[in-house]
DNA sequence: GCGACAG
DNA sequence: ATCTTGTCGC
């Protein structure tokens, strides 16, 4: 009982702690150089012309007021999208929410997840950016550079560069631009929502990531790798009671 | 100095 | 991200 109080407590201050004694400007130097690795252009495998037989989606939650992260990847078979393999992996939290610094906070879970599925995705979307960032280097980028694998950024809001209004109409987009760079494209996925951030994460174009995301399309806001994978990290009910019925 | 800031 | 009721629109 006195355990159970105290868990939340000692988590907050693990992140001051860490906070204090973590050096970012490391990280970010990090950063900086393994965002040479990163490959900008398709892989055999990433091509409007090639057909995946799977497609993967990466998001992380978090337990008890942050203390536990909670990967999951959820598999789908494609075209047809259907689930056919889901891991969660449980770490305890090691870094705080840092803007830029997330994917070092949310790589290690994603890894346990990883370790775990047995099918090899094709292509893989992260939630989160992938090149959209200060050091073009987002944890699908990450992720992506240390499972070499596919993968493309799925962001649900903006973290650096600058765009044009996206039209109201479903498919509108608009390029995201820092410094005179394009780093990836502001999509309106479905109607009277917010836009998708879609990026380079590894070893695709990114009309190719906007091309894939868009395949993955099923009505709703996010493309169905990512909101399966959000669904069961986030521990939503719907997506509980859907697994147990489909297997 | 001030504001912005993936999840 | 997480906590959490009602509410607006299709």
């Amino acid at each position: 009982m006195l355990v159970c109080l105290l868990r939340p407590f000692i988590g907050f201050q693990q992140n001051i702690i860490n906070k204090i004694m973590i050096d970012t400007k490391a990280l970010r130097q990090e950063q900086i150089e393994k965002s040479r690795l990163v490959i900008r252009h398709d892989s055999f495998s990433t091509t409007p012309n090639f057909t995946p037989k799977f497609i993967a989606g990466a998001d992380v939650g978090f337990e008890n007021g942050g203390a536990v992260t909670r990967a999951a990847i959820a598999i789908l078979h494609y075209p047809s999208l259907e689930l056919v393999e889901y891991q969660i992996a449980k770490v305890d939290t090691v870094l705080p929410y840092i803007p830029g610094l997330l994917s070092f906070r949310e790589y290690p879970a994603l890894m346990a997840a990883w370790q775990t599925i047995k099918q090899r995705p094709d292509l893989i979307m992260v939630d989160g950016q992938g090149i959209a960032h200060p050091r073009r280097f987002g944890i699908a980028s990450h992720f992506g550079l240390l499972v070499d694998t596919p993968t493309i950024g799925v962001a649900k809001s903006r973290l650096c560069g600058e765009h044009e209004a996206v039209g109201d109409a479903p498919g509108s987009r608009q390029p995201l631009m820092d410094h005179g760079e394009q780093i990836g494209v502001v999509l309106r996925s479905k109607k009277r929502c917010n836009p998708l951030y879609i990026s380079i994460g590894h070893q695709i174009s990114i009309d190719s990531a906007t091309y894939w995301v868009e395949q993955c399309m099923r009505g709703y806001r996010l493309p169905e790798p990512t909101r399966w994978a959000d669904g069961i990290a986030s521990n939503r009910p719907f997506f509980e009671q859907t697994i147990q019925k489909s297997l």
